[in-house]
DNA sequence: ACACCTAGATGTTACATGCATCTAGATGTG
DNA sequence: CACATCTAGATGCATGTAACATCTAGGTGT
């Protein structure tokens, strides 16, 4: 699940890790928070296999910064999570009205 | 994943692991297949775990069944999981938002 | 000079899942 | 009877993901 906030963020606009990962715990209201070493395992291997370019931003303070952007095809695979997603939020909500169903009508859910 | 639908089923009526399997399957329309593999795993460990019982069904045809049934732990972590799940498919939306957002208000979703 | 912060990166482990495969017993058929 | 086949249960292995700690490098502030 890192790979579809990363790339969402991105498609918005540029940037670098630690900015990702506020970015998405943020955009979230908090639902959503990356791990680091994840997050940047998942970069590498985007980049890799070219979602996304980065380059190492020069100027500014503090230690250099890894510049992340989307490419076409990083946009394309972010489309292709967007159906993966919905098609995965059915599931998960088939399966919760199978639960819910098996546990009664009378709603002992807050138990 | 499986640990779930498994309760959900058994608390309805206990049955054995193949039953279980086509409960599940015909339940949510074909949505959510386990593999038989995960799923006796599963109720093996739901078994260890004091969540299930088993017997072995002695009557009937074709090779010895083993019938599980739900224990009042395992209804109390069904409805654990419940809850859980829920929690769960709001991070899934919340995430699904932040997809669709970023590629845009105009659906570009089925291209 | 030294502590500290930020940004990036790696190692390790645990866990769930998917896929293939194996066993044992029952049944059906030549 | 011998043999193939089906069902139910079970195991092994590879993979993908996630979580947790830990490490490095370089700037900044005191």
């Amino acid at each position: 699940m890192l790979e579809p906030a990363l790339l969402a963020v991105l498609a918005s606009a540029p940037s670098h890790g630690y900015d990702l990962r506020r970015a998405v715990e943020d955009l979230s209201g908090g639902l959503v928070c990356m791990d680091p070493g994840g997050m940047y395992r998942a970069l590498r291997r985007l980049e890799e296999e070219g979602y996304v370019t980065s380059t190492w931003s020069t100027g500014g303070h503090g230690p250099q910064r890894r510049e992340y952007e989307l490419s076409d095809e990083g946009r394309s695979l972010l489309r292709e999570w967007a159906e993966h997603l919905k098609q995965r939020e059915r599931v998960f909500r088939s399966l919760i009205e199978i639960v819910e169903r098996s546990l009664g009508p009378a709603g002992q859910g807050a138990a």
